[in-house]
DNA sequence: GTCTTTGTTTACAC
DNA sequence: CGTGTAAACAAAGA
């Protein structure tokens, strides 16, 4: 379940290991892993011989910047980046392969293969799906208070619901969503445009103290997460919330309840989490 | 076989 | 057509 920290924590170790590698061969086992161009085949033909200049991060995606190409990936659930000698053995989830010059690979893993990959021209990833649905990233100068408030203001869904919509703000989670609006005091089925200009200010700062501390903790490891160097997150120590059902809430004690909003697993405490 | 998991896309009712 | 909700979808493990 990789969210914004979680990535970022990826970009930044798999940078030490690929920047300024050439890819020389590219294989791909599950090709419905490739949805950009459609043809895994045409995917394959046009990445050889381009080197990785560089890594950036957009919401919750991986963008791998090459001479002349931006690849764009999406890790959903379980999509995972490590790089190997050629010679040591893939396991059964490997399903693209990047080789590079030097013998090393850029493998991704993924036990779900629910990831994605798109593959763009120099600047046309801007203009096209998935990133031009994409809102601000959250500690873009562009996520303001007010920004959120006009947001929240325009529409009648819960704040659950508009936290994880990526057209709002890019990044957030089912995880870092439940903790923000704890942190914020926040009920989860809150309608967004019932909302005070200074809760939308107290869920604006939580994400950003939640998102920053993830990050500096390495990202949350829940189910399987691990980095590109294969080292666990740490946040999950601090989580107020997800994944907390029954467990005392570390601020009053009551239990934290798990309940459905929006189709999503949501966890809060209705004894700190107003409705009002 | 059924259910759960998540982020995103698609279908559809209003 | 915009909006909101629900279902579909990707696949595997419990």
């Amino acid at each position: 379940m990789p969210e914004l920290p979680e990535v970022e924590t990826i970009k930044e170790t798999l940078k030490q290991f690929v920047i300024n590698k050439t890819i020389s061969d590219v294989a791909v086992y599950w090709p419905t892993i490739i949805k950009r161009p459609e043809d895994a085949e045409q995917f394959k033909s046009l990445l050889p011989g381009q080197s990785i200049v560089d890594i950036h991060r957009r919401g919750k995606f991986l963008l791998f910047e090459l001479d002349d190409a931006i690849l764009v990936s999406h890790l959903r659930m379980e999509g995972k980046y490590s790089v190997h000698p050629s010679r040591e053995p893939v396991t059964k989830h490997t399903h693209v392969i990047f080789s590079f010059s030097n013998g090393e690979e850029l493998r991704y893993n993924d036990v779900r293969k629910f990831g994605t990959m798109h593959l763009f021209k120099k600047g046309d990833e801007l203009t096209n799906k998935p990133l031009n649905q994409l809102g601000p990233d959250p500690f873009d100068e562009t996520f303001t208070t007010d920004y959120l408030y006009k947001k929240l203001k325009k529409t009648e869904r819960v704040i659950k619901s508009v936290l994880l919509d990526q057209s709002i703000v890019a990044g957030l989670g089912n995880i870092y969503v439940d903790e923000t609006l704890f942190k914020a005091n926040i009920h989860p089925l809150r309608k967004a445009n019932k909302l005070k200009k200074k809760e939308a200010a107290a869920i604006w700062e939580a994400a950003i103290v939640t998102l920053r501390e993830a990050i500096t903790q390495g990202g949350t490891t829940i189910r399987s997460y691990v980095n590109s160097q294969g080292d666990m997150g740490m946040f999950q120590q601090e989580l107020f919330v997800y994944g907390q059902e029954n467990e005392p809430c570390k601020t009053c004690g009551k239990p934290i309840v798990k309940m459905k909003i929006g189709g999503r697993g949501t966890h809060v405490c209705v004894s700190c989490q107003k409705m009002k």
